[in-house]
DNA sequence: GTTTTTCTGTTGCAAAAGCAACAAAGTAAA
DNA sequence: TTTACTTTGTTGCTTTTGCAACAGAAAAAC
């Protein structure tokens, strides 16, 4: 989800008007910002990477969504209906913009270009968040292990334009991407590339049909 | 996703205006919509109601999405990412408003009330999309039918804000709907019977615990 | 009110997925 | 560069899920 405007720039004009932005700092694992409740803030990745995950009763983790440099995430793109807590995780070290606003969609007093870029992007941004989850549902309702992968790696490779390509992910976060089983996952990626599905180099993947 | 201004007066502006509205009388089990390609056209569902569905290769179907009296459906909804065809089905007697716009965000040359309405709630309308996808999502990765069922049940608990509630769907659709298979899915229903987590009365369920 | 179709409920069996555990490889930290 | 930690790869076993098939109930069509 990312911001097709220079956050430079735009870091400037907020600077010198919405006061209630903050540049913070995270470690590897820390939390950069739990929805547990609707908090009136959002934040944009100026650099590293970080994963939304939502861990359940029974401990199971699940990568809801990946962010990189530019990104955007906040409960606006969310609406969180859950009742189990959302984190963003930073996943390396995180440098963070973090925005308080008391109403995103409407202008400040100062009426600052930071508000009014936001405010122009944000219907694009919740657009794109929709495209997002609508092919996660795709993915998900898949039956078996395999079609998720099969499922995933096309969606990858038509991203790219290549048959060739890199896992934005470790396997052991592929698979609570795509809520599964470490393990079985494991069994099914040997399989796809004993039957010739695929071809594997690390996080490289070949698609070698079609 | 529903409207929440009156439609009947809203088809009056658009009649005295934008003269590419039709209303179409559907029979059950026919193809309201395809979003096969990127048309440029929503519908609103004025009586009966539909589901957004989708069939694998397998021919597994999937139910996507579920529509009412005054839900509005279209691409714009869902900015279609999938090889697979996306299809409107009928579920009984459909009566549709269908829309073509050149562009539904921006004003009709006759800048009728139609339009302005539209994109007054166009980001509200997607926002709930956002909303629903989020939901489905969580519930898509809980790992076990049982915790899927118990899940959705946990949903309508609350949105009903009742312990008993009705299945919006028949079981067949449910299964479809939470992605799993219909026996196993009986099967498992059997069982949170015999342990009590449920009573179960026709299409109305009970939950017992908690 | 009878027929036809769809939906519900059930089961045995086969296949897939999950669990647990561990070793080896790779990466980061001291 | 040694140590600690994380990730990958693998496997035996158990549990869950899916498939196929069928009978009875309910709903829809005639």
């Amino acid at each position: 989800m990312n911001l097709n405007f220079d956050v430079e720039s735009f870091t400037k004009d907020f600077e010198n008007c919405c006061n209630k932005v903050q540049k913070k700092t995270f470690e590897k694992n820390e939390v950069i910002m739990s929805y547990i409740q609707k908090r009136e803030q959002f934040c944009i990745l100026i650099s590293g990477n970080a994963d939304l995950v939502r861990y359940d009763l029974n401990g199971n983790r699940t990568i809801i969504d990946h962010f990189t440099t530019n990104d955007i995430f906040g409960e606006v793109f969310y609406y969180v209906t859950t009742n189990n807590e959302l984190l963003v995780e930073a996943k390396s070290k995180c440098e963070v913009l973090i925005y308080s606003y008391q109403n995103i969609h409407h202008k400040c007093k100062q009426n600052c270009k930071f508000h009014q870029k936001l405010i122009e992007y944000l219907p694009e941004l919740i657009l794109n968040k929709v495209t997002d989850l609508n092919m996660r549902v795709e993915l998900l309702t898949k039956r078996s292990t395999r079609d998720k992968l099969l499922g995933y790696f096309n969606l990858l490779s038509t991203r790219t334009l290549s048959k060739t390509f890199k896992l934005p992910f470790s396997l052991t976060d592929l698979a609570d991407y795509l809520s599964v089983d470490r393990s079985a996952m494991m069994r099914e990626l040997k399989l796809l590339k004993e039957e010739n599905f695929i071809k594997k180099d690390g996080k490289f993947i070949t698609l070698l049909y079609k």
